[in-house]
DNA sequence: CTGAAAGCGCTTACAG
DNA sequence: CTGAAAGCGCTTACAG
């Protein structure tokens, strides 16, 4: 059925380790004109094509990149992926995917699939570290390189594309009190993971040292809903003056629930209220004001995790690199009155 | 490095097939009990992992399928991407990625990569199939099962997971016609894609048996730029009372550009004009007010694809399935004044 | 310049 | 109940 290494050989009349080096161009004027071609003319006739799984298990590398996520449906992640596609396709290296679910036992599982099956490197997604140290270690035992996503992992040493979260809420916090803000509120998810409280933490940086602002922070889910009905309690219960002019979201999601809740209660955004989020996903562009928001590098971040990958794969050293976030400036803030 | 079957089995004093039985349970009572646990003892040990790359060579099927997306970083596609992830990876199957940009050489080249890595099935999303006929006709002729998602591949007949885009329309047409909208704008993308055509042929399909509405048609970019200008340009100049008080827009981000136009012609959703979208991505519940629109099942369609796939991989018979769309309610529709 | 042979890590008839 | 041997499709020292 499929035509193999073998068959070119045999129709080319030589052995198929000869066949072999014209095909892989090794030793290349070490193979007579004449043979070379009747060779490649063979293999065109039969539309040759190697096959890439029996090549590494004699070459011991599988041209394989295991990719474990969380999960793969949000605009992040996917966003992200973009960059790992766009950066391994050049090479013929493949992503495998696997997206665990923020489930302990499915990382342990799918981190051993990828053992099993052999990846040449591995690139990870929101890692619940400890939980699984061996088999990491398992890895990096074996010389296979690990590129770890937005989060470091120090525990193990092992390189990471970063973004400067606390970086941007100092972009976010700085730039509305430069429109004249003093009274602001932060919509936190400190609780939730690293990067929230990263984020927290920038915010107050920046706040704590003046002494003419006002802040409060809510802690929130991710998810936009809890946001919208603290915002909606908060922005009804204050007196008008006594509200926050301003709004830093961890999120974008986040930003949008709160703007829901704002103009549930006839308040103007940016005229009444200004509104930063966090990340710049499509829907800060899409929605209406368009958000303005820190942007992270996301496809970036994936396409350069990718890059070190294939760098490390190549004998280079690596080492972790961090990003650093942009404000995207949109409709959504104004000047305080 | 790596500890293979044969050092399994010979700290097991056995032969490598004997422990290659054990583990792999084959001919169950035909191994004593004996040997059976000084094998399972020594994998245990020496925490033996098979080399799923080398068994896949010697059996012939290579436990990965091969999945070819125009591209990942869209809400939509993400979310049937995730629903694949899920159905795979129950069975110890890998899916490997490819996204192919809508670049005809890049479909090439990644049918030929994964032909070259043997992968036991295909799924595809977004063919444009006549470039690359005989690609397909080797798989199909290798009996490697497709499945092709979202557009049916009439050359090959090649069953399909497909979402009924007229009906989708329907949906919204007629919701938009019992709310009391007599004059209605379409935002098409025929000519953009054959679900665009199917959205606008389903719109048609139920204005123009009603004499009393009066319905326009106007042709935009998937993008939501090009739908906000045309919007904009629309009812700024039209007299209020010709305008069209309801709009079905044939995907959500362009029924968000079109609310953009609407909030800067001071023109209240839904209050002076209802929107339908089209999709139900992330952003439809997110953005103010929420955005009622045609929800097309993509995570449904993306387990289901693979499922389909691991069912032909069993042998089993399977064919083409048409599933239903949904009209999910928000905020964006009232009725009409 | 070319080929016979070994080997990557498995599985599977075939023998005994 | 168990093992020797062949083979999946390649690549690569080693010889000549």
């Amino acid at each position: 059925m499929k035509v193999t290494l073998a068959d070119v050989a045999k129709r080319a009349q030589v052995s198929t380790c000869t066949a072999s080096r014209v095909l892989n161009n090794k030793y290349r004027n070490k193979v007579s004109e004449e043979t070379r071609r009747r060779v490649l003319e063979a293999a065109a006739e039969l539309q040759y094509r190697p096959n890439i799984i029996a090549r590494g298990l004699r070459k011991q590398q599988s041209t394989f990149i295991g990719l474990l996520l969380s999960e793969v449906s949000g605009s992040f992640i996917a966003e992200m992926v973009q960059g790992i596609q766009d950066a391994s396709e050049a090479l013929g290296f493949s992503t495998i995917l696997y997206t665990h679910q923020r489930n302990k036992s499915n990382i342990e599982t799918y981190l051993n699939v990828m053992w099993d099956k052999q990846v040449d490197g591995l690139l990870l997604y929101e890692p619940f570290v400890p939980t699984y140290l061996p088999l990491l270690e398992r890895f990096i035992e074996n010389d296979t390189p690990i590129v770890s996503l937005l989060f470091s992992i120090d525990e193990l040493d092992i390189p990471a594309v970063l973004v400067d979260q606390r970086r941007g809420a100092h972009l976010a916090a700085e730039y509305l009190l430069g429109l004249g803000h003093r009274r602001l509120l932060h919509l936190s998810a400190r609780s939730a993971d690293r990067h929230g409280l990263e984020r927290d933490i920038g915010f107050r940086e920046v706040v704590q040292r003046r002494k003419d602002v006002a802040s409060q922070i809510i802690h929130v889910a991710w998810d936009w809903k809890q946001a919208q009905q603290e915002v909606y309690r908060l922005y009804a219960a204050a007196a008008p003056e006594e509200r926050p002019t301003a709004i830093f979201a961890c999120s974008d999601a986040v930003a949008l629930g709160a703007i829901k809740a704002l103009h549930a209660l006839d308040l103007k955004v940016p005229q009444d209220v200004s509104v930063v989020g966090f990340d710049d996903l499509v829907y800060a562009e899409l929605s209406s004001p368009g958000l303005t928001t820190v942007a992270q590098p996301k496809y970036h971040a994936g396409k350069l995790s990718m890059e070190l990958l294939l760098d490390k794969l190549r004998g280079k050293r690596i080492t972790t690199v961090v990003l650093q976030p942009e404000l995207v400036v949109r409709e959504s803030c104004a000047p305080a009155k």
